[in-house]
DNA sequence: TTGTAAGCGTTATCAC
DNA sequence: GTGATAACGCTTACAA
């Protein structure tokens, strides 16, 4: 490509990066030649000559999981902008596989780095400092973290639906929670379900059940709970999915949402609005988080000075799955 | 690095690309050393030197659809065992967009492409010839393409789905389809619903309407249908989203889930199963496409030749939406 | 404003 | 089996 503009190759280079620094005739010359060649430059020679790839990573459990889904397609809309391009890795809510893929998102050379959540090994945490990579964690708020995260507060939103469950009347209430293992998320939602009824002094009918992202496995442990002898008035779930198998699950014991059992969910994904009765469930802003953590990054890979964690507020949404608790007042 | 271990940096090298090529005790130190530094080597220079990335690009519309979530998670898993990363990137549904990725990808060395449907303007079938990169097309069937491909017949299961519904003895029959323009499978879909009634003399009720991927502009779509004289006594989907927002859109009106009208979706998704009732739909195996994709891509990357097509089954699935078609007999 | 030339970290081709 | 050494395509002083 070189010289069909009859220039050097520095002076492409020149056009590509910085074109104010070229005159206006030479780089059309440039610019014709790279239209009519179709040129594209060479990443892998960028990154050698200037230790910058225009990269950033992120690692999410799943792509299935459509929160992050919403929020990585946000994050990438909100990259190309900025002419970054974004690579994706799964860990499959897995530790090992997580610090497995930021090797490899380091030997490809990010310059920066989403991470979900904030529970992980110290090697993994280790392992980013040592190799000067800056990073964000997004979706929970890593509370006293070292690091810049944009999250939102997962247990004061499940403390805050509680309590309005609570103002409903329910007094048996069970929790179908997600899996907290290595899931600061889920924990933080557990968490704040207890603080809201410690408050109170109330107790879960039963010990919290933590369950997998699915839909079969959440129906089955609903009908199991609603036919035990103390039967609950209300399903508080960790997530949407949760809810959404519970209220299968409700339908199957021949039961009525919310006359004869209540449902809550979190996270305001679409299939909270697809079905009957709608959720009542807590809105997560996934795609504003996406947005914000690509724009940090952005900044810290330009070398600015890590930025102020950023967080967003919950919102609670109140669609019909929640009603008063009429089994527990009779 | 290089001389850590007291060898030559040729060496390194080919403790790390052909260990077997390297005396036992030698690359013992090497490894050692590799790992004492956690040196990984640089995805930059690597390319530079071997203009091999070990990595393949898909370009999809967008993450927020389950259908290609899935397939890309799939894909992702098939190629992370084989060593080889996935770069995702979007076009929104939009050609031009899907091109200007496709450059993207180009530039950043990917081994192979997949690439979403076979419509798209001859320009960029020439860019990919011309760089002469492996790709392949995905979830649909491309007949008489000159690339591989792996998908299914599309309009075939369209015309299975309408066939099954006339078996339920409707005759109004209404089609909500997805926008065919660019979409060689929403299309597809359509005139696989025109083809089997076209067999039987029969013709739609109305017009097909083209529906974004959005259950709130389905559900308006549905209920105004529905509030016409000649009312259908069954909605053809062309995807489960659009029969969600149908549903939806049905129950406003008051009307009941199959009795008053049925509704049928396309494509499986867990939606399809969350909904009540349950949605009657064309199950596509959108994860086994995402790994036979996978497949194909690292056997063209590693210099085969043109694989043949590979072609899916898909599956009617019935499951509660698709009932008698009661008020067309009355 | 533009050209020259020295790297950047690998791999590949030779000798040894 | 291993070490020099020359690419690979770009960026970036530095010189012109």
């Amino acid at each position: 490509m070189a010289r069909r503009a009859g220039v050097s190759t520095a002076t492409v280079s020149r056009v590509l990066n910085t074109p104010d620094r070229v005159r206006e005739e030479t780089r059309a010359r440039v610019d014709a030649a790279v239209a009519e060649l179709g040129y594209t430059p060479h990443f892998g020679g960028r990154a050698l000559a200037s230790n910058r790839t225009n990269t950033v990573g992120a690692i999410i459990p799943t792509m299935e999981n459509a929160i992050f889904a919403q929020g990585i397609q946000a994050m990438q809309d909100a990259l190309s902008e900025e002419g970054v391009t974004l690579l994706v890795a799964t860990s499959h809510y897995d530790a090992g596989r997580e610090a497995a893929q930021v090797r490899t998102l380091l030997a490809r050379g990010v310059d920066g780095l989403a991470l979900i959540g904030h529970w992980r090994p110290d090697e993994t945490y280790a392992l980013l400092r040592q190799r000067r990579v800056p990073f964000v964690t997004m979706w929970s708020w890593a509370e006293g973290a070292d690091h810049p995260f944009v999250g939102f507060d997962n247990r004061a939103a499940a403390a805050a639906m509680t309590e309005r469950v609570l103002d409903y009347g329910h007094r048996q209430i069970a929790l179908l929670a997600g899996v907290t293992k290595g899931n600061d998320r889920a924990a933080a939602r557990l968490a704040g379900v207890q603080d809201a009824l410690a408050a109170k002094g109330l107790r879960l009918v039963g010990d919290p059940i933590e369950l997998r992202y699915d839909l079969e496995e959440s129906a089955a442990a609903a009908a199991r709970l609603l036919s035990r002898d103390q039967r609950p008035s209300v399903l508080i779930c960790g997530n949407d999915v949760i809810a959404t198998g519970a209220l299968i699950g409700v339908r199957r014991l021949g039961l009525r949402v919310p006359q004869d059992v209540s449902v809550v969910g979190f996270d305001d994904i679409d299939l909270a609005r697809a079905v009957d009765p709608p959720l009542t469930t807590v809105h997560v802003p996934h795609r504003r988080m996406g947005r914000a953590a690509a724009a940090m990054l952005c900044a810290m890979a330009s070398g600015a000075e890590a930025p102020a964690p950023q967080l967003f507020d919950f919102e609670l949404l109140e669609r019909g799955s929640l009603g008063p608790a009429y089994a527990a007042v009779s």
